[in-house]
DNA sequence: TTGCGTGCAAAGGTTTTGCATGGCA
DNA sequence: TGCCATGCAAAACCTTTGCACGCAA
């Protein structure tokens, strides 16, 4: 965890800062890949896809799957400041909130012990409409 | 909703059927398929993907893609008795819970005024461990 | 210099599309 | 009989793997 073993890349840093940049949205490889292509550097997706599963694997880096994307999409969600609490993931927009709230905590131990189930707040997200994205769809009226 | 505009067909019956049988797991395409033609009948996935999707945009069949599982995952979740409550998942053996629970309903409105966050029910899923797999869990510790 | 990192190309899978045929109404 | 549904084959994608070359240490 702590000890580094590789090499550091241009790429790898190129990556990682992009993501940390974008840290309130999702991404796909191919925006991780065009935007630094963009800037002038080369990459290639393969490159992303390494880079990436070795950040999940650290768990600083987390992924969705939100229907019509075409692939998956990732975001930097940080490290350890990321336990017990929940991510609310707009399905507009996908802007991401961390939803650090005492009442939350309580849902965790009232799943577990009245329903028992042990929720993996990392891997749980809520899907729905951030405040903006409410707002801007009243029109249309409600999708769900 | 209530209209039907299609013909009924065997294949469609077929597809149903083993959804609602599988209803407390969740099943790939390949499962459906294979469980048909296993059966005798002929099907092909193609038709058993058109079906799916009709389903879902209904809403009685979701979808979830859960780690190296190769291809999405579909499962039966019924009609409007879904709607206002959560699904808890089992990560481990994919068991479905429906969590029926009032105060349930206080998180979304908690949520909703407090965090100006709208949960979409449908969509949001707890992962987590169920009771049985977390007991087989417990020599190797806790994931999260 | 050593060996990991990179990226192209190809492979492996899943899902979608085109089209001729089959089957329901 | 008129269409929609079906399923094969092919296409379109996303993701992974193999391998030779590049580059960090």
């Amino acid at each position: 965890m702590g000890r580094e073993k590789g090499y550091k890349t241009r790429q790898q840093a190129a990556i990682l800062d992009f993501l940390i940049q974008n840290r309130d949205r999702h991404v796909s490889v191919y925006d991780i890949a065009n935007h630094i292509k963009a800037a002038g550097s080369t990459i290639g997706v393969t490159t992303v896809y390494r880079h990436i599963d070795s950040l999940m694997e650290v768990g600083i880096v987390q992924k969705y799957t939100l229907e019509g994307a075409g692939g998956a999409l990732y975001q930097y969600v940080g490290d350890e400041a990321c336990h017990r609490h929940f991510h609310l993931k707009c399905e507009r927009c996908g802007k991401l909130m961390h939803m650090e709230c005492h009442q939350m905590e309580e849902i965790y131990r009232h799943v577990l012990s009245d329903h028992g189930f042990q929720i993996d707040s990392h891997k749980t997200v809520f899907y729905g409409l951030c405040d903006s994205c409410r707002g801007a769809d009243e029109s249309r009226g409600p999708s769900v």
